[in-house]
DNA sequence: GCCAACGTTGGC
DNA sequence: GCCAACGTTGGC
C-alpha cells in the first residue's frame, strides 16, 4: 500500500465537499507527472492525505482513500467542460483519473507552516522549492507524522 | 493581487 | 532540438 498527497482549492472541492459526496473522481488533472501517478501507481486501497491549496487556511486537511483505480478522464471530452482536452480523444485518452473515497476529516488541520518546521519532515516533496505537483507520493513515516501532528 | 517557478507550445 | 512567449500553480 502506498500514501499519497493530492491537492485541492477549497473553494473549488474540499474535504467537507468530499465527505458529502462519499466519493468523488479526482477531474481535471493535466500534468503528466501527476497523470502518471494516477494511472501508474496508485492502488485501490492506497491512503490520500487531502490537502487544501490556494485557500486562507494552508495544509492537509483529512485523509482520504483510493476507491476506484485509473480510468480516462472523461471530462476531456465534454465540451462544457472547464477540462476540456481536444487532445485527449475517447480513443486515445490523454488523461486519467482516480476515484477518491472520504476517510476522515482531522479534528484539527496540519498546516504548511507546521510541515515546514517540522524537522523530520524537511525531505517532503512538498516544501521543495519550486514544487507546484498537484499529486506527489508520501512516505510511511511521513503519513504517520502527518496523522499524529493531527492529533495534538 | 503579486510574482517566482515551472510546464507547455510552437516557430525556427 | 532550442528557446521565447505564454499560461498555470500556489504561497504570500
Amino acid at each position: 500500500m502506498k500514501y499519497w498527497l493530492m491537492k485541492s482549492e477549497p473553494d473549488v472541492f474540499s474535504i467537507d465537499d468530499l465527505k458529502k459526496n462519499k466519493t468523488s473522481p479526482w477531474e481535471g488533472v493535466r500534468n503528466y507527472q501527476a497523470r502518471n501517478f494516477m494511472r501508474d501507481d496508485m492502488k485501490k486501497g492506497d491512503i490520500v492525505l487531502f490537502y487544501h491549496s490556494n485557500a486562507k487556511e494552508i495544509g492537509v486537511a483529512g485523509l482520504a482513500t483510493v476507491s476506484k483505480e485509473s480510468h480516462p478522464d472523461h471530462f476531456a471530452w465534454d465540451k462544457k467542460s472547464k477540462y476540456y482536452d481536444p487532445k485527449s480523444p475517447k480513443e486515445n485518452p490523454r488523461w486519467f483519473m482516480v476515484e477518491v473515497k472520504f476517510k476522515e476529516k482531522f479534528p484539527r488541520m496540519v498546516t504548511l507552516g507546521e510541515i515546514k518546521e517540522e524537522k523530520s519532515l524537511k525531505d517532503m516533496r512538498l516544501i521543495q522549492k519550486g514544487n507546484r505537483l498537484s499529486i506527489m507520493p508520501v512516505t510511511k513515516s511521513e503519513y504517520e507524522k502527518i496523522v499524529k501532528m493531527s492529533e495534538k
